[in-house]
DNA sequence: TGAACCGGTGAGCGGGCGTTAACCGAACGA
DNA sequence: TCGTTCGGTTAACGCCCGCTCACCGGTTCA
């Protein structure tokens, strides 16, 4: 009963390390994701380590194999969702070159993609952020406020002669109109990608 | 020394009811208060019934002597918040009489206010919803769902082609954007409601 | 092949906190 | 004036839960 085993479990490595590697990255995977929907669902402090464990599949204290504490999974998962949206941002900016009307554009329509796919991951961001630690709560908001400052830059390139603090008020207006998704998303993705990305736009171009 | 104090207490009973009476309402009104700063900073389920108490001069479970549980202090600021919505839109609705328009100004008007001058019922409204028990939380919904309900009954006389679903989604939307005040009050009140009111408009009727 | 490694488990500790219990003294009402 | 009411206090109970410990069995690698 070895030679069926011994040829299907010795593959070429694919990931390129070991078999338990790459199931110790699947674990921990399986557990940011798990913890983002149950955060999301219950918010972070009514959620315990059994059940967060439980959801991927292993019980308990298995998640301190993973994470240093329970607080570290918040922040793993908000720390990722930050940084993806920073430099998400960034590259819709870049591809959109010297056109800010077309960079605006494009940023609305990735923030409104990303708040459809995360959903969950934008309930627990602004549910649960003061639930960290106070060094990866400040990490956090470093991050989300360069995205914030991206997006002040191309509206004062839209708007010369507005101050940036009305400017980013303007800014967290809009994010608030995008990120109400998680709680209004009885119509359809489609219908609702075109709703909000058209309320946005005539929002800050008004 | 009883004539002095004889002549101070026995007022007229200004509320109306005796002193122990006024007091116990006093009190009750600054656990409310107290509670909707304390819950807005560091949600719900951080917040401890001493601190709770300690902030309203009491300490610890003197608390019980006005509310039965510690949800049932959410409950009340957040059933009270509802019903002031509901109430303050019905009213501004029927001051408009048949102008749509003006109705849907009104309610933005309206909105924008309660949120500037709410921010920490706000915050705990969208925050800590989920840490009611389930009667609660269905009657908190309720008053949502009608509030809303009146917002999309005035935008459907404005957009009378569009779905109730798409329009529902709109007012959503609506909300986050007037309910982003609590994260991003870094400019004076004055220019944020003029920011907010116009942006919502634009997004309401682009 | 065998020692080291490592992710998983179950048991258990310790602290925090919601809630209850026993009691006290002032205000109230007859 | 005197019994009752009632809001307040302190002490303590009991549970939940984050986290640690001791241990186990398969994978890894020399």
């Amino acid at each position: 009963m070895t030679d069926a085993r011994a040829a299907a479990a010795p593959e070429p490595t694919p990931g390129g390390a070991t078999a338990r590697d790459r199931a110790k990255a699947e674990r921990r995977a399986a557990l940011l994701s798990a913890a983002a929907r149950l955060f999301a669902e219950r918010g972070f402090p009514r959620v315990s380590l059994d059940e967060l464990g439980a959801a991927a599949g292993v019980s308990g204290p298995a998640v301190y194999k993973h994470f240093v504490s329970k607080q570290s999974v918040l922040a793993a998962i908000l720390v990722e969702a930050s940084e993806g949206l920073l430099a998400g941002g960034r590259a819709v900016i870049g591809a959109a070159g010297a056109d800010a009307r077309a960079a605006l554009e494009g940023l609305v329509a990735f923030h409104v993609d990303f708040a459809l796919s995360n959903a969950d991951v934008i309930r627990v961001q602004d549910h649960d952020l003061d639930s960290l630690a106070d060094d990866d709560r400040h990490a956090v908001r470093a991050l989300q406020r360069q995205y914030v400052e991206l997006w002040v830059d191309v509206l004062a390139r839209l708007r010369p002669a507005e101050a940036r603090v009305a400017l980013r008020t303007r800014a967290h207006a809009c994010f608030g109109l995008i990120n109400s998704t998680p709680h209004s998303s009885r119509a359809g993705a489609r219908v609702t990608r075109s709703i909000l990305e058209a309320m946005a736009l005539a929002a800050l171009t008004a």
